[in-house]
Parts: C-alpha cells; sequence; structure tokens
DNA sequence: CGAGTTTGACCTGCGC
DNA sequence: GCGCAGGTCAAACTCG
C-alpha cells in the first residue's frame, strides 16, 4: 500500500490517522486501529479495492470512469449506472473486531453476499439520510480475519449527524462526547474531538 | 408503527 | 452463449 497520506478531500466530516500511526505491524493496546487507506477517484483507476482485496478484476471501476458505455442500455442498466456514479471510492482497512464503524453517519444495510475465496461475507450500507447516495462496502479481510476493509462510494451531501452533536456539546456540555471519526460501533472510548 | 435487518431472488458484466 | 460472481432489490421479519 503505497499511497497513504492522500486524505480524500471530499470526504464530508471525516478524518484521517497520520501517516505515522498506521501500522499495522504495530498493533498491540486499542481494540481497534486503521491499518491502511486507499483512494479511489476518477484520476486514479489503478487503485481500486478490488484489486487491493483480490485478484479478479471488477466492473464496478468500469462503471464510475464509463460515463455512457455500450449504449445499448436499458433503462434500469442507465439507473444503475447513474446510481453508480455518485462520486469517489475510498477504501481502508482497520484491526477491528468489530466490523461496522461508527463514523458518524447513518448507515442502512441492504445486502449481504459471501464473497469468492473470502470465507467472511460481503456487507452493503446506504447513507440512510434522505438524497445521499454514499455506499459502503464492510468485509473482513480474507487473509486476516482480525482485520475490517470498509469501502465507501461516493460523496455525502449532508453533515454528519455527529457534527451537530460536537457543535451540540459546544453550546451545551450535557451531550456525552460522540467522537465521529473511525471507531467501533460499541466504543466508549474514541478519539479526542477531532474537529478543531 | 416506523425504521432497520435479513435473505433469497434477480440483474448485469465478465471470462471462457 | 453459458455459467459464475458481484451488486441490488424487495418482501418478510425484528426491534424499539
Amino acid at each position: 500500500m503505497n499511497n497513504l497520506g492522500s486524505p480524500n478531500p471530499n470526504f464530508n466530516n471525516f478524518s484521517y490517522f497520520p501517516d505515522h500511526n498506521i501500522d499495522h505491524h504495530q498493533h498491540q493496546s486499542s481494540e481497534f486501529e486503521l491499518s491502511d487507506y486507499l483512494l479511489f477517484d476518477d484520476h486514479h483507476p489503478g487503485f481500486d479495492e478490488d484489486a487491493y482485496s483480490s485478484q479478479s478484476k471488477a466492473s464496478s471501476d468500469k462503471i464510475i470512469m464509463g460515463g455512457s458505455s455500450s449504449g445499448a442500455t436499458s433503462e434500469k442498466n442507465n439507473m444503475r449506472k447513474m446510481k453508480m456514479e455518485v462520486g469517489q471510492r475510498f477504501a481502508f482497512r482497520t484491526k477491528s473486531e468489530l466490523e461496522v464503524m461508527d463514523d458518524g453517519f447513518k448507515w442502512r444495510k441492504y445486502g449481504k453476499k459471501s464473497v469468492k475465496n473470502s470465507p467472511n461475507p460481503r456487507n452493503y450500507y446506504k447513507c440512510s439520510t434522505g438524497g445521499c447516495q454514499v455506499k459502503k462496502r464492510v468485509e473482513r479481510d480474507r487473509e486476516d480475519s482480525s482485520y475490517v476493509i470498509t469501502t465507501y462510494e461516493g460523496t455525502h451531501n449532508h453533515e454528519s449527524p455527529c457534527v451537530v452533536y460536537d457543535y451540540y456539546n459546544h453550546h451545551q456540555q450535557q451531550m456525552p462526547q460522540n467522537g465521529w471519526t473511525l471507531q467501533p460501533n460499541s466504543s466508549s472510548s474514541p478519539p479526542s474531538s477531532s474537529s478543531s
């Protein structure tokens, strides 16, 4: 993984661990750590999480890159492509016992698939905020099931609900600190408020 | 009762 | 053209 340190500027309200914290060979204390992250965007088609997580070539990348493909596509097919063309993709790998990271957004699970060559199923989530088309895929690393590979696709068109919480915290100081950065769902020790 | 999850079916693209 | 694999849909189900 060589493209570390390229946080996606379009990924709203998403914070990144600094490079020196990214070392998946030195996990010691925390039950969760960000180990790797990848940025996929229209200008770097070579970086595809499928290439990262498997040897198989995926079709979704082509779908994103190619706005209009064959032309002989059905309306439904076009709809699919439109849905896919929601923005950038960003994948990262974390060491965590929990699969679902609480990144501050509200996700709705819409599918689950067993993946070939992987004992672990892949889960599909959509942002449940109305009008937001961001999706994410969550699956365990096939080579080391203690790692979770999360792939985000698209850009949120709204603020993270936890930003509201942060705002509320600053002004009311009553709500429990709800760190919205990468953290396991049930974690009670979020990284200290990351918003400056 | 509404929101979220589960899960089997369906659709599409790709490789052979 | 066929089969496989990945991704999505949607009805049924669960939970608060």
